[in-house]
DNA sequence: TTTGAAGTGTTAAAAAATTAACAGTAAGTA
DNA sequence: TACTTACTGTTAATTTTTTAACACTTCAAA
């Protein structure tokens, strides 16, 4: 019930929730076989309720199994996470952090990607 | 001894690694006094040379002191927990998250910060 | 309306993380 | 050199996390 941060998570709990922010709505027997490890079903579902408990999740019945989602949707975690990650490694900017991530040679982004970003830059520039 | 990555630190690990990143090079007094719920200096000094076993952090004598620092720069470990943020929270589109970011009311960036970024990505476009 | 399959809930043991007491060591100073 | 102070190292207790055994429940088919 508690409030609790993403940040705040144990290590399986947060494995659990990237599992959820990649893949949307899941069962317990799908989160154990996503999980690296094999840990046990039962090992999942206790799990999953403590992550209820802490209102990272909820579910709901269909049939006889639950099927588990996050509480905090998608968009609004990354962006916090996003936050967080700005504040810690680039001082909160986030041209640093775009100008580490492109000016990686691994980086491979494609020219439409960059002619997305670059309609996205001058739209915020009008406001 | 043991690589392990950023994401597979305990919470207090972590919190510990933020610290250093946004700080630079820190004393066991410094951490102390830095990190949240008041951990007694001798809870700190052990964390550290876990850190420092574990490969995150090493330190050089000054005086009677340790100082730590990281082994990985900030900017390399930033650009690996940004990537992966983009595959957890953004199926890897950089462009997604900037989206998501810049299109935040509470985002508040100024004129010069969008000029930076538009011309970070003309240059990427040259490429 | 019983039975089996496929779920969930409870509980407690095992492992890992966190904490700090106490011991040891080195630098500076009288 | 001996003393004091300010550190570091070792060890073990406590707390939290992780795990899964076992009990219980529900649905559906015979």
């Amino acid at each position: 019930m508690s409030h609790t941060s993403f940040q705040n998570l144990s290590r399986r709990e947060r494995q659990i929730m990237e599992l959820f922010f990649q893949n949307g709505r899941l069962t317990a027997n799908q989160v154990t076989e996503l999980l690296p490890d094999n840990p046990s079903n039962a090992t999942v579902r206790t799990l999953l309720r403590i992550l209820e408990d802490k209102g990272q999740l909820m579910h709901e019945k269909e049939g006889r199994q639950f099927i588990y989602f996050t509480v905090v949707r998608q968009g609004r975690m990354g962006k916090n996470v996003f936050k967080d990650l700005l504040n810690t490694f680039f001082k909160g900017s986030l041209t640093d952090a775009v100008a580490t991530f492109i000016n990686d040679p691994e980086t491979e982004m494609t020219e439409e990607e960059l002619n997305e970003l670059e309609t996205l830059v001058k739209q915020a520039k009008k406001k």
